[in-house]
DNA sequence: ATGCAATCTCAAGCTAACTTGAGGTCAAGG
DNA sequence: CCTTGACCTCAAGTTAGCTTGAGATTGCAT
């Protein structure tokens, strides 16, 4: 009567992929990102831990929330042992998570009022005008992708 | 006395560069993308106009309100001519922006209030719970990159 | 006429977050 | 045993917005 393991209990990447509502090439894509960790057969395929569906829920959200994997990554290497998150670390995430967004919120109303500021003058001169200014660039320096509306 | 053309009226790339803060790549990369259309001297290098300042101007503001390259060009591309961009252009095409910001703005308050009441609960289901629902997915569909947050 | 900075045209690289494809292996059912 | 679907590992492609570099010209000043 002892707990034995039940065959459910390690999951292949297929099912993962039918559970998470990922790709499986996504989330071998994430594994490559260091993001999860499953263990493999003899045969050297990839089984996952019922847990890690937990984890990659955590990745999602975290995603939508408009967290970078490196970012997400790094809060999840930040907990104990790397372990998937509980209702506790979770809580802590989350609300550095509220004031990145609540940042982000203020960036964008600041820039809308402006807008409106400006909707009637028409200047458009790189000099003048208070939408262009360096200090509240949202342009990193570098290559690489900008995205910033929808 | 008849108006006769200044040397001044036709810019080279480098003081293009210089009085628009971008770099000379840069300028090149948006004629490529038909932001920019300069004449051509009989050796074949580029000479802008005065107007193309400006031009260059309203593209720079609207990146700044998260407008894609792509979307840019469309703008231009709408005017009669596709001029650049006069005061009143500019109105129509700012009242749009100011739309698109106030979506995005709503879209991130929605995300934040979710957060918030979810902050507690700890659940991560991705079956159950607020913040992982397909219909308010940021994510696009098709490979690229995604980037929401600063 | 000449020298040198400024330009020119490709081609390739960078980042993010994945996808697609080729070519080969595993494992479970019949 | 054999088939077949699920897996595996690279390598390369995609999008955006540029940058970097190589190798060749141009154009202004002396």
């Amino acid at each position: 009567m002892a707990d034995r393991p039940k065959k459910t209990d390690l999951i292949p990447i297929g099912e993962m992929a039918r559970r998470t509502g990922l790709s499986v090439s996504a989330i071998r894509f994430y594994e490559e990102k260091d993001l999860i960790e499953p263990i493999r057969t003899s045969g050297n395929q990839r089984r996952f831990l019922r847990s890690d569906i937990r984890r990659v829920s955590f990745i999602l959200i975290a995603q939508q929330l408009g967290l970078a994997l490196g970012e997400i990554e790094e809060e999840l290497r930040k907990l104990p042992q790397g372990r998937t998150p509980n209702a506790r670390d979770w809580q802590k995430i989350s609300r550095s998570i509220r004031s990145a967004l609540n940042t982000r919120i203020a960036q964008l109303e600041r820039t809308r009022d402006k807008l409106d500021g400006c909707i009637g003058c028409g200047c458009l001169s790189l000099t003048h005008c208070q939408l262009y200014n360096k200090d509240d660039h949202l342009a990193e320096q570098g290559p690489g992708p900008r995205n910033v509306l929808g």
